[in-house]
DNA sequence: GACTAACGTTTTTTT
DNA sequence: AACGTTAGTC
């Protein structure tokens, strides 16, 4: 079949790229370079090349990624290839190996995903267990250390602090006992089981001879060691990346993966693509000269294809009132000519808590905007809980889950009953629904509590049954249980709002719907489980579906582009953050904001003030020290009040009147 | 076991 | 300022 794309389209560098199909090879892609076309061009050149698709791997870093990559490439070849590819996420390749080949390691094949908030109930239990300290250590602070170490493919058996060393034993020998993984252990034990096992290895090394890593800046070491683990002689293997978009180092990216490539896979081909056809000549010229301040990257001197363009500019703002109403009016204005959309527009902070002001002043002007990552659907009450229901019809020894629902709706079953089955299974070396399926454990109870445990495991069992045994539908089974136990209602109750309500019964009905769908197309329970837990949770939240400016965090903003871009708070101790300056990471705060510029299409406006409300409290800010770093050539440098005029408008004498009349009040 | 009051915390976010 | 957590009360 005749692929869909043409040398004669691309330019030479991504050419090259596109040709250069053996042996390792790096694609340095600068922002706005065309890079996903590139990736999927290369791919559809493979089969052309008659390569088998179902040798093709590319895996990505985010699910929204891969299915992006799987649509794009979708157009580019035929149904049946694409269809056999495997494009998907490092967490979901892992899922894979690990159902198949887990037992190696002593784990039992169904086991069970943990989610994040999964991994903070146990650290809490385990904190309270192993509270021999008096120091209050919160949970995240012990998982955050196990899973840096994790993720540099060391055994969290080794940290250095005694105290979170013995946690971390105890929290994997709490996983293992129920058969639950966390996120980093899919990664950590595949690598170990392919490491170990060459039988397997080699499965895996037939399997897929081509091998492709898109975002490749933000993947962390032991990424890199299950990617050498795939990948064995000749190493087809191409990773696509640019180091100066990196801003995921605190969560254990390395940039090392990027600058010492030759390290990893010998003598690669190397590809830069500069040629950049999003921002205009003055928005180009000014990231590129920000990012020339940090040492040891792989240097591109991007170019753009737009000539001229209007200047940036960089305007002082007194505070962060005006810098909010400033934006409004600049997106109300700029939005009522021809041809402008709203969602031409977005509004770039450091910190989520920086979007309220702006929030208020485009509410004031009837402004539609969307937030990115609010709340995260995966993380609402209702969703976690019916899918806890979900969990223990596939698996009833996953504690979690089963704690988590065991008194949800309210059914005689509390906390202090949790305690003594949870004991109880620890010393009988066994689930806590094991304990609860103990006459010899529920004889010590009294009969009323007794009684609802009886009815909760025949509750719980019968509609296991019904899967396993009846061959019932599971989304009808999990539709009944919930409507049997009256899960509705019960989290109704619990409802201030009707709108809070309606919400609440919609996440219960989605979790349900998304079930029915994954039924429908022949998958199992447990494929969906671990859908679930690996979802990218804002696929609700997807930006293309709602409507209006968009306001979103720098590190969010990345892979997007707006015609219109304003990045607010250019000052030191936000941009670059004061932790960032403690902890030594500045050089990532510069490529923070490097993305941030690179965002602009057409015109880009950055701000910063003199005085911003921070945690309730005024304070005075300093402009940030990147500002400095600013080639002025095509940047204007003005103010907020050279920008409204020497004429005062009426907003002006409303707040200079405003603010007499609170001199006056406080006088 | 549910409710209220005081308290502490507050960068970025994916799997 | 606003949120979640925890301790204390009924």
């Amino acid at each position: 079949m005749a692929s869909s794309f043409s040398f004669e389209s691309l330019n030479n560098a991504q050419r090259q790229a596109v040709a250069s199909l053996d042996g390792p090879v790096m694609i340095l892609a600068g922002a706005g370079t065309g890079k996903t076309r590139t990736v999927t061009c290369r791919i559809a050149h493979m089969l052309e090349k008659r390569i088998p698709p179902d040798q093709i791997l590319a895996v990505t870093f985010t699910n929204k990624a891969a299915n992006e990559m799987r649509e794009r490439i979708g157009g580019m070849v035929s149904k049946k290839a694409a269809s056999e590819m495997t494009v998907c996420t490092f967490h979901s390749l892992c899922v894979r190996l690990l159902r198949g080949g887990i037992d190696k390691l002593g784990y039992k094949k169904n086991f069970s995903i943990c989610s994040h908030s999964d991994q903070v109930g146990i650290m809490k239990q385990l904190l309270v267990r192993k509270g021999g300290t008096d120091e209050k250590v919160k949970p995240e602070t012990v998982l955050g250390a196990i899973s840096n170490c994790k993720n540099k493919g060391q055994d969290p058996a080794n940290l250095e602090d005694d105290y979170f060393a013995s946690l971390a034993v105890a929290y994997q020998n709490e996983l293992r006992a129920q058969n639950a993984v966390d996120f980093d252990d899919l990664l950590l034990f595949a690598e170990q089981i392919l490491r170990e096992h060459a039988d397997v290895r080699e499965v895996f090394r037939q399997r897929f001879t081509r091998v492709t890593v898109d975002e490749f800046q933000d993947t962390n070491a032991l990424q890199m060691q299950l990617l050498q683990q795939l990948v064995g002689p000749p190493y087809h293997v191409c990773v696509v990346g640019d180091d100066d978009q990196s801003i995921y180092g605190w969560r254990g990216a390395e940039v090392a993966n990027i600058l010492e490539f030759e390290r990893f896979f010998d003598n690669p081909t190397i590809i830069r693509l500069e040629e950049n056809y999003r921002s205009t000549h003055a928005v180009l010229h000014t990231a590129n000269s920000l990012i020339k301040h940090n040492a040891g990257r792989r240097e591109k001197v991007l170019r753009s294809t737009r000539r001229g363009g209007d200047n940036v500019r960089l305007v002082a703002m007194p505070g962060d009132d005006e810098e909010a109403e400033f934006i409004a009016e600049e997106i109300l204005a700029g939005r009522s000519a021809v041809g402008r959309t709203w969602e031409d527009f977005a509004v770039l902070f450091r910190t989520n808590g920086q979007s309220r002001k702006l929030e208020l002043a485009l509410r004031e002007r009837k402004i539609p905007y969307r937030m990115v990552g609010a709340q995260s659907f995966y993380d609402r009450r209702e969703v976690r809980d019916v899918l806890a229901y979900a969990q223990l019809l596939a698996a009833p020894d996953a504690d979690v889950p089963l704690l988590r629902i065991l008194n949800a709706p309210n059914r005689g079953i509390g906390q202090s009953t949790a305690v003594l089955a949870t004991d109880w299974s620890r010393e009988h070396h066994e689930s806590v629904w094991q304990a609860l399926c103990d006459p010899n454990f529920t004889a010590t109870l009294g009969a009323k509590t007794r009684g609802a445990i009886e009815s909760f495991v025949a509750l719980i069992a019968g509609a296991k049954n019904r899967i396993d045994l009846a061959g019932e539908n599971p989304a009808d089974v999990l539709h009944g249980l919930v409507t049997e136990i009256e899960y509705r209602e019960w989290i109704e109750r619990g409802c201030k709002t009707e709108n809070e309500k309606q919400q609440r019964g919609e996440g219960i009905q989605m979790v349900i719907d998304s079930l029915r769908a994954h039924v429908a197309k022949g998958k199992k329970l447990q494929t969906f489980l671990d859908d679930s837990a690996l979802a990218s949770d804002r696929e609700d939240d997807d930006l293309e579906k709602k409507q209006g400016a968009t306001l979103i965090t720098l590190h969010a903003s990345k892979g997007l582009e707006f015609p219109f871009v304003f990045l607010v708070g250019l000052e030191e101790g936000f941009l670059p953050h004061s932790r960032s300056i403690v902890e030594g990471t500045k050089d990532e705060e510069r490529r923070l904001l490097y993305v941030g510029i690179t965002r602009a299409q057409d015109q880009l406006t950055m701000t910063y003030c003199t005085k911003r409300v921070k945690w309730g409290q005024e304070t005075g800010c300093q402009p940030s020290s990147f500002i400095g770093e600013l080639d002025d050539e095509y940047l204007d440098h003005t103010t907020y009040d050279d920008i409204l005029g020497a004429e005062a408008s009426p907003d002006d004498l409303d707040s200079f009147f405003g603010n007499l009349k609170g001199m006056l009040d406080g006088i």
